[in-house]
DNA sequence: CCTCGAGCTTAACAGTGTTAACTTTACTCA
DNA sequence: TGAGTAAAGTTAACACTGTTAAGCTCGAGG
């Protein structure tokens, strides 16, 4: 398979499967919706996507991008490490009510395709992470936060980042708990987790 | 169609669907396998339920009271509130990763499947975290735990549980973090967040 | 002019959920 | 007893899905 979409017809199904993941969701991305819309036949796109998954991995792929450069702006110089991680955990959880179907491809669909997913995009993807990690080393450092294993904090983050995105974002969430306040709560509650308690350093 | 599962195909059709959802996944229940299995048509399963969603729906029914059975015995009397929210934690996080295809029918599954749930299932499913708010509130009440809305927190919990069962289920996290490790920080971290802080009440 | 290969297509396979129409069996009622 | 009916299950079909194998078209090179 080619690398890098840059020819005519690969950009073109490239772009037109972006168009229908983000205006009508991740479902209705068929091999042949994608053809017809561009004038092709379904087997064409088998000319430069090995299968549905290398297409779709190429999608995971600019949303991996996406929520980075989100996080990378958040991460502006200036501002003490608790607000640059406050910063952070809002934009992630921004991206990912306001871009659910790159979330869902890229934190949501099953298993089986992650599975597939090569392993020098996993360590790419792994870099949004170690954005979160390295404000939280930050915080440490400044003795703002209790001393821990930066990456494990950050997963620790990720995970309830990625609890109350998926949340709210498949309305499983009782309608009667305000979207906002819990989004609030989440992100107060990540700070205050880390800060020094009196009791002082635990594990 | 029938509202009790008691009759004798509407009853293996629904063991065969749950024999193959804890067998080879949600990804293989087809209604052809199913029916295949039992030496029926696939349309037999019409005759019993309206489409799969109401199929899964039955399913996700079961896994509901699976958990809330997990949960209530976890629940034992003679504990403390933070013991009590603890082992709840505990029982919720061995439910999602011992039971995967369950937790992915109930908690994962496309909205689109969600949206269609009966709301008077929804009701029961809330059941499960109310539980959990219970847990929560007699914490508040024995001023172990700060003031805050209970339900509120309850979700806020809930979504660390799910964000953490989700991530290690799907295998996203990076394998250096150990998993037990990233478990039991994320239980420590919940129970620790909900104490009373020096710096006094906070939203 | 002929060959070759790039680029794309048609036809097909095996699978999915779902519907309409049909059969078969058994039971009720005049 | 015979007719009618309703329950229980079937077959055939539709419109989809991802994917593969084989074939077509057309322009460039020898």
């Amino acid at each position: 398979m080619l690398k890098d979409p840059e020819t005519g017809l690969q950009r073109l199904i490239l772009d037109t499967a972006r168009q229908l993941l983000t205006s009508v969701g991740y479902a209705q991305v068929s091999m042949r919706k994608i053809a017809n819309k561009i004038g092709y036949s379904a087997t064409s796109i088998y000319l430069y996507y090995g299968n549905k998954d290398e297409l779709v991995h190429a999608l995971i792929d600019e949303g991996v991008d996406l929520l980075y450069q989100d996080l990378y702006d958040a991460d502006q110089a200036g501002l003490s490490p608790e607000e640059r991680l406050e910063k952070m955990c809002r934009a992630y959880i921004r991206f990912g009510l306001e871009k659910p179907e790159y979330y869902e491809i890229m934190y949501i669909l099953h298993p089986e395709y992650i599975k597939r997913y090569p392993a020098e995009k996993f360590r790419k993807a792994r870099r949004n992470l170690e954005l979160i990690a390295s404000a939280i080393a930050a915080a440490i450092d400044a003795s703002q936060f209790e001393a821990m294993d930066s990456m494990l904090s950050a997963n620790l983050v990720w995970a309830q980042l990625h609890g109350v995105v998926t949340l709210l974002g498949s309305e499983r969430v009782d309608k009667r708990i305000p979207e906002q306040e819990l989004i609030e709560a989440t992100v107060h509650q990540i700070i205050r987790s880390f800060r020094i308690t009196p009791s002082g350093v635990e594990v």
